[in-house]
DNA sequence: CCAAAAGTGTTAGATGTACACCCATGG
DNA sequence: CCATGGGTGTACATCTAACACTTTTGG
């Protein structure tokens, strides 16, 4: 039991759950991230990252997924724990006059597949994709958790196959090739290396079909096959 | 402002900080956790990770320092944030009759050095390191968490320097490569190849210094050189 | 036929792995 | 002088990075 003392001391919380969700605009080849502009105190009319308080009963990754949900209408999607922001002043409403509750944030990084993704957007509930080059000043202290999320998403990508929760179930390797270097940047490998590597790991299965994409010779669509991957999980494998 | 009808569904926590503390004692090359006996309710008399509640006023990381200061004596530690552990019913102090409070924990994750770090145990409060093969049934969901932060110490030992953090200022290459042994295990790499990939990297410089340890050619005591080091940081190196 | 996209092959250099071997000391 | 622990060297396989080349399509 806490003794009466101790509880005097003892912070309250209230309990965030921010997002950074990703997505890679295949047509475009661009990164975005989803921002909300918000209609609530304190920051108002600022964009922020989507978020919510937690409720009664409900568990941290539920309300990461009800924010997406709230957000988004997603079928495939990645998600995972990214850091747990909570000092003290790090929300406005911790003013003295609100009896002393701390907010704490947890956040949640998530990919998600850009195109059958549709944004709940009214004129109220603004929410749009931002290309992350052009990302504004964010509400709290949600810039640092978007760098954060940023880092994560790319270190990801070379150690694990989140790309496959997110393409479509049928990819051609340039699309593969393109959704990488989307995240990573021009410079991160050679074409065909980065076929060859990929494809001696195994897990790709071609299935024989072919695609054409105006000019040019068609190209083979493949398959993730999470079978052939398992016994490669956490093993260090580098796609770079 | 948060509406009437929203505060009513919102969870309040209180949030706490567990670590999963570990260090190397270098004469047996055992890998140690630090376990406390509990005296409190709930789950009293059971071993369990080092936590406390966050006070008012308090961050997260000073809370986690807080625990640490309590029961060991240390100077030489790296601390960070592991995970997030918040389910509903993870605590059970969630009980009904507790008016609805949630119990969060933070985990963060330290290595100290076991050498000239001491305990402070006495009758009441047992505190004591549990050889990583011999964890008893912890407390909570405290298992877990030892899991996930075991995992965390060996591949954040893979690529980051963390080591240096914990041996004494002056060192041989052999010290190095069993404090590597005796978290990664008998058979991660061979020690010739250890030393010259070390080497290679140039940020252990050699102070000529010379030690001997009973019979055998005496070694070279070497020292970590931070700003050589620096341009290497996040760059993936890999000592395996 | 030719430009464009897909896919294959080649080569030099760097790295990893598994050893064998030499060096300096205490007993 | 030899066991012991420290330290160097080597040989082979593998991986990397850069780039040249072939194949198959649409226009």
């Amino acid at each position: 039991m806490i003794s009466e003392e101790n509880k005097l001391v003892l912070a309250d919380f209230k309990v965030g759950v921010d997002n950074v969700i990703f997505s890679v605009d295949t047509q475009q080849n661009r990164l975005l991230v989803l921002l909300i502009k918000r209609t609530d105190h304190p920051f108002v009319n600022q964009w922020g990252l989507p978020g919510t308080l937690v409720r009664k009963g409900e568990s941290l990754e539920k309300a990461a997924h009800r924010i997406l949900a709230e957000k988004i209408r997603v079928d495939n999607l990645y998600l995972e724990q990214l850091y747990t922001f909570g000092g003290p002043n790090r929300d406005p409403r911790e003013s003295p006059d609100s009896y002393g509750v701390r907010y704490l944030s947890v956040s949640y990084f998530a990919l998600v597949r850009f195109e059958d993704t549709q944004l709940i957007s009214d004129n109220l509930h603004k929410t749009s994709w931002y290309m992350i080059e052009r990302i504004p000043q964010l509400a709290f202290d949600h810039n640092e958790i978007f760098s954060y999320g940023y880092q994560r998403l790319r270190s990801k990508l070379e150690y694990s196959p989140i790309a496959f929760n997110v393409l479509p179930e049928l990819f051609t390797l340039n699309d593969l090739y393109q959704f990488y270097m989307t995240i990573l940047g021009e410079n991160f490998a050679d074409y065909s290396n980065f076929r060859s590597r990929l494809l001696k790991l195994g897990f790709l299965l071609d299935t024989g079909v072919k695609v054409s994409r105006g000019a040019g010779r068609p190209a083979s669509l493949y398959r993730f096959d999470a079978e052939a991957f398992a016994p490669l999980k956490d093993k260090p494998f580098v796609f770079v």
